[in-house]
DNA sequence: AAGTTCGGCAAACGACTGTTTACTGAATGG
DNA sequence: CCATTCAGTAAACAGTCGTTTGCCGAACTT
């Protein structure tokens, strides 16, 4: 990749910090163009080099923020072990991801039912393809045997809607009380052992 | 109340009304205080005899649009009834609360996590409460005969997120796809089946 | 070495913003 | 019936906004 292209990048990589910046206590909506330019350093007109519009920054930020969780799954079904620690597993690098991109995962939380239409399908988009993917992994897993296609997306999803409330709770805790935090490790653990409980006991639908 | 009362609380209904039309795609933080006047048809100065800020409106709609929810709780939970009908009757409330006050939950979806401090945090309390009154109800069903308190306030809120979920959910399915939203129907009585099979089986944490 | 591409800039455009001011006039209370 | 209260108004304040324009100069191509 030549000069010219690296310099671009780096004006671009400038302005997505920019945006997840100011985005830490703001809504895609309000965020401005200028705003953005002033907080990167480059001139308003610059923007418009690389996104027509702030709801285009907004979908570039998703796909930015969703790839992590992709690897993130990965990360928990990867090594094997009994259920018990396979929850512990998933909740701990939960609350690690959290940590680790907390302007990402804040982003996906406010923007998951914002008021941009563009970004809200984005992210619905992606994490429909997430749940089919915990839904792939599910099925593999012996205690999955003699379950329906409908009755695996369905564990899927209620999984991912588990994942995506508790990160958001995370993501409160972790700035106001690390009690609330370890508190809410405790609670998410009893909540994945209740629905592994009723897993273990289903008799399909 | 006199005559004069009875027009101001009539202007503040317009204000009301006129914010949550508008929130309908938009985020309270991008709200104005002259677009909001503008379609109550008001002028800009009339808003401050109300509020003294956009973000005061915005708890008054918090406050506004929890209220319903507690009445739809009890209405669940009133009639009693086998487990089965219980979780259907609940899936069909939460369906038509969403089709009753679509604003309404629309601006608790968004706002949850939104750019707001002040909202945010009424929207946690207020949803906290509910969590409360909900594990008080269900520490009255003979199952939960047993359980810890920690456990019931889990639970809880293991329903009230899937809830929360749900009624998100049905807030994008309601306008994209009718029949998605007979999909969703069934989707969560499955979970909710399934979250009540890992409850019966429950041994205590 | 000359010519072209193109990321970034300053400046200007009209439109819209939140908030304060001094005011009007109808409902209120004595 | 007169004085007072007060919800609502119009006008003005000093900004900020998104977007377009013409231009510069460094990196590319040939």
């Amino acid at each position: 990749m030549g000069a010219r292209q690296a310099q671009k990048q780096q004006s671009r990589r400038a302005l997505l910090d920019a945006g997840l910046h100011l985005l830490a206590d703001q809504n895609l909506a309000s965020l401005g163009v200028r705003e953005v330019t002033r907080e990167a350093g480059l001139s308003p007109a610059a923007f418009y080099r690389h996104f027509p519009d702030l709801a285009e920054l907004g979908v570039a930020l998703v796909e930015e923020s969703l790839a992590s969780l992709h690897v993130m799954i990965r990360s928990v079904l990867a090594e094997a072990g009994g259920a018990e620690e396979l929850i512990d597993r998933a909740v701990e690098v939960i609350r690690q991801h959290v940590r680790d991109h907390r302007p990402h995962v804040r982003f996906l939380a406010r923007e998951r039912h914002g008021g941009v239409r563009q970004v809200r399908e984005a992210i619905d988009a992606e994490l429909g393809r997430f749940a089919a993917e915990v839904g792939a992994a599910l099925a593999l897993q012996p205690v999955s045997k003699g379950w329906s296609e409908q009755d695996l997306r369905m564990l899927a999803e209620l999984y991912v809607d588990h994942m995506v409330s508790t990160a958001a709770a995370f993501l409160e805790a972790q700035e106001a009380d690390p009690a609330r935090e370890q508190r809410l490790v405790v609670t998410a653990r009893l909540q994945l052992r209740l629905i592994s409980l009723g897993r273990r006991h289903w008799q399909g639908s």
